[in-house]
DNA sequence: GCGGCAATAGGTAGCGCTACCATAATCGCT
DNA sequence: AGCGATTATGGTAGCGCTACCTATTGCCGC
């Protein structure tokens, strides 16, 4: 006799881990009432809810999630799709929506897909291969053919941070074209008149440089002053820009760069050079990061409530997957100018 | 009679996706040999791989990654495990290691634990589930529970930002301890002799806190003067530190922060109040932050190689899933200070 | 000419879980 | 009492993939 026949089944294959059989055996109960019990408590009786509870915590059972899901075709994943993380713009709605989806019983995998687009498909692929239960594309330019595999996946997509008039599937945004439009009349109503833009090299922050100077046009000023820099934005190249800006026009008075941290270069090189602000020059920044309002002079800049966008994106994302149908599924956000003293 | 006989066997479970079925089927082989082309491609004849591939581009065909994680035992997933991502300090580390695993393969998923670690044991929970290849911890305090669960798992773990002498398997990180003194040696160095410290309230600054001030008593100075204020640490809170400093010690003449973003707003604020930094005050940073290089007075400050962090814990995991062994398992990355203007 | 050995292909049997259906036990209700 | 309608449990059969083993072929040396 050998002791083979006396062995709990283990097969070369497995983790070896503890599983939901264990833990039924243990109980005394079906696996499939061990499921219910943790999954389903509602339907299961209080005492067999106490005899599986106490049998996963003496066997330190961990669900499977990967199993889980494949059985029950629910991930209970989301991907997110961000240019890069180092860029802070996006970091609030990442959170907000980090821990209304934690919440829920949600995870978040982050995929960062670089500004240029290049590693997007391949990121899809990656993303889709997981089968997660929802998308979110936060400030991404999706390439025609990226956007037929997400249709073609099936998994409902939230886009985040623009307005389309033809969104794949969900959407919760707002209009770079007003935000462009809403900072021109600001500087316009403070009375400045001679304005420039710093901005970043990206889709929608061009959307809001085109709607600035097409306001400041329609307001009778001179063309606006524009210096672009690569993506993403930086202190450095916030700088660097008013340098070259004020070299070549002396003389605006009002500045919109398209980023907080590129506003706080500008503001950093305004200082190193003597120029006042907001006295000589007015400064308005994108974002209301963090800092802004703690700058000296404080940062007038747009706010975006990237909190809600998360929040929102989440909502969207659980009731698609909990078979809730959505109706309104596009929301635009708004946003708000906070005016402060360096305009 | 009836269609569904003839109907292609789709019973109402299941995604309704293309299967790796469909494609052998469409390709003319067996399953497990369109499973090999994809994954194993020397293994199979280049007939077999072109008609594989040929069925794919055909059906738009996406790998189930839960299926053949749990098949497999091999998600190719690893987690990352950070305070909150709204820190910068542990951004370059985190996109370091997403692209060196993405390079390899392998995707990241990004767990928040929060400062005060509560959220740990419920994260620790839903990462193990998902049975990922590895676990990057970024600067935490793991409980004891936590690390034996971590244990338990059998998932490789490799603790970063940090050395202990007793890492739960693998680590890449530095001293903390030797970060404090040698910061005290350079302001001493530099003729400075009143020291404060601006630290935020997380475990990883105190340490760094406890050898600046034991350096500076061993070099005979007076005692260090502390604000601590709490993590994560801000711009805002960095400003209303110097406030509370110059008050009750108006002659402290050297000021070691726990983070450039602190040390941001401690210069923000000596601007605002008049205070000429270097003259009258150094400041030392920590983390050397992108923009350090930029500021006016550049950022004087402690560097981590972030990058080299994160792409050496990559190295460590995948060497592991991979079944290498690694025999050097504790990596000191070591710092470096960089002297610029602010001191 | 035959054993031996690669190289290539296929079959089988799960990985750990849950959807779906079946069953058994309980509960009113007429 | 007898009936369907609950409620609690269990059995079966996959989800889509790969580890492991076996079968087939061609080719080599002796």
């Amino acid at each position: 006799m050998t002791t083979d026949a006396i062995q709990p089944r283990r097969s070369r294959r497995g983790s070896g881990a503890v599983t939901l059989h264990d833990v039924a055996k243990l109980a005394g109960v079906a696996p499939i009432t061990a499921s219910r019990a943790l999954n389903n408590p509602t339907q299961v009786s209080a005492e067999v809810l106490k005899k599986v509870a106490d049998a996963v915590s003496r066997t330190g059972y961990v669900p499977n999630l990967l199993a889980g899901g494949l059985a029950s075709t629910r991930s209970r994943l989301v991907a997110a799709v961000v240019p890069t993380i180092s860029g802070p713009v996006f970091l609030e709605t990442v959170q907000s929506l980090t821990e209304a989806l934690a919440a829920r019983g949600y995870q978040l995998m982050l995929g960062q897909a670089g500004y240029d687009g290049t590693r997007e498909d391949a990121l899809l692929e990656t993303i889709i291969g997981r089968r997660p239960d929802g998308i979110v594309l936060t400030g991404i330019m999706h390439s025609a053919d990226g956007r037929k595999r997400l249709l073609a996946s099936g998994i409902p997509v939230v886009e985040t941070w623009d307005l389309t008039p033809t969104p794949i599937d969900m959407l919760v945004g707002f209009s770079h074209v007003e935000v462009g439009r809403a900072v021109a009349h600001f500087l316009h109503a403070k009375g400045r008149r001679r304005f420039a833009m710093v901005t970043g090299d990206d889709e929608r922050a061009r959307r809001r440089l085109d709607a600035f100077q097409a306001t400041a046009s329609a307001l009778g000023l001179e063309p606006v002053r524009v210096q672009i820099v690569p993506a993403p934005t930086t202190l450095k190249s916030g700088r660097s820009a008013l340098a070259l800006l004020m070299h070549q026009w002396p003389d605006i008075d009002a500045l919109f760069c398209s980023s907080d941290l590129l506003a706080l270069g500008v503001m950093t090189e305004a200082q190193a050079s003597g120029i006042a602000v907001p006295e000589r020059l007015a400064i308005v920044g994108f974002g209301d990061l963090e800092f802004a309002a703690d700058l000296h002079p404080a940062l007038t800049t747009v706010r975006i409530n990237g909190s809600a966008i998360g929040s929102q994106a989440a909502r969207f994302i659980v009731d698609r997957a909990e078979g809730r149908s959505v109706e309104q599924r596009v929301i635009d956000i708004g946003f708000s100018i906070i005016d402060r003293k360096s305009s």
